[in-house]
DNA sequence: AATAAAAACTAATAAGCGTTAGTTTTGTGT
DNA sequence: ACACAAAACTAACGCTTATTAGTTTTTATT
């Protein structure tokens, strides 16, 4: 067998964006170097070169990998015609499972982006700007509904979002149980508030 | 006159930080060069050297700047007695506010304090974490006295914590109306919820 | 066992990094 | 105008970077 190891259904390269998704989240992207990424997977620097492309096509992968799961998610959420509350609900929950289940990931393209090079920068923005478009349409929909007190939508998307992204100190307690708490907490938080 | 343009009341090392908060925000700390960076300020790299020690120390400074800046704050509030709430109105209005006037040194101090090195980065974080005990402890106490309902209170924490620190996108709008707007949603956002 | 393909290796490239040494220019106080 | 200090410069150091070329080893197929 190779020296790369690949999990079920996986290519090397596969392998190769895992590691490197977690060196990017410790280290940085430009803190993390080919040769590190190769002797933490087991191999000289230039055998990477036999799977990828060059190492910000591994940002690249990441980045696009994370955006298209959130924009899939929301698609789907939007055409499920539950309440506006309930999308949400379900939102955020898709957030926190996200980041426990590919925390790497999902913490390197909320934090490495701007690593990107044109046009993938463009577009990863451009994604980022539809989707925030969209979580504002839910916000208005509630509104117009009365579903939701009259508050500016963009901001309360920019509450919601800043939330849920930032869960990035909520490390290691991957416990099942624990993360149904949180969901339930900030779920109740972001919707019904603190006060009593 | 110097080729470094100090500001009133500001030392060249001063005007030098300044320019490095804004750079290591757009580019990252590894990310930028010390050649970048003298460019920016219309100087030689090597120039830099008679003003400051290293790059590294100027992370330093951003990071313990900030630090130290809601750290003051927060001893403030708690000697203030005013009701929880209007403790956690205070200090939710006070990242805000650092967010909007001085915006590249708290961002730097959130994305890239991992790139400090020891001792900086055990205290860093010690101090960071002793921020957020405070926190839980003002969160505690509104449980107590009936003020807030019976949530986790960390997890309160880190929803609030995570929703000011992520405000990142809240970019170029630093007119005064609208941040108050912000404040003032983003306050009954993170108190009083968004359900009608 | 022979052959072809995949995957690893070593060696080397040019470029960029932070930083130091040594020197020259600029500004300040007498 | 002279002396001193501050602040800039050029040149260069040793090191690390991502990546390429060329070769050898390993694996899979017949």
């Amino acid at each position: 067998m190779s020296k790369i190891i690949v999990s079920a259904n996986g290519t090397k390269k596969d392998a190769i964006i895992k590691k490197a998704a977690g060196l990017f989240r410790h280290k940085g992207f430009a803190g993390t170097s080919m040769r590190e990424l190769a002797e933490s997977i087991g191999v000289e620097a230039p055998s990477l070169y036999n799977h990828i492309g060059s190492k910000i096509e591994l940002l690249q992968n990441i980045c696009f990998k994370v955006a298209n799961e959130f924009m899939l998610h929301l698609h789907q959420t939007e055409q499920e015609s539950n309440s506006t509350i309930d999308k949400l609900k379900h939102i955020i929950q898709f957030h926190i499972q996200m980041m426990v289940n590919e925390y790497d990931e999902v913490f390197v393209a909320n934090h490495e982006w701007k690593q990107l090079k044109d046009p993938y920068l463009t577009d990863f923005l451009l994604q980022r700007k539809a989707y925030e478009k969209k979580l504002i349409d839910i916000v208005n929909e509630g509104i117009e509904n009365n579903a939701i007190k009259n508050i500016h939508p963009q901001i309360a998307v920019l509450t919601i979002l800043s939330a849920v992204r930032g869960l990035e100190f909520w490390q290691g307690q991957k416990n099942q149980m624990e993360v149904m708490e949180l969901e339930n907490n900030m779920i109740d938080h972001l919707l019904n508030g603190l006060v009593k």
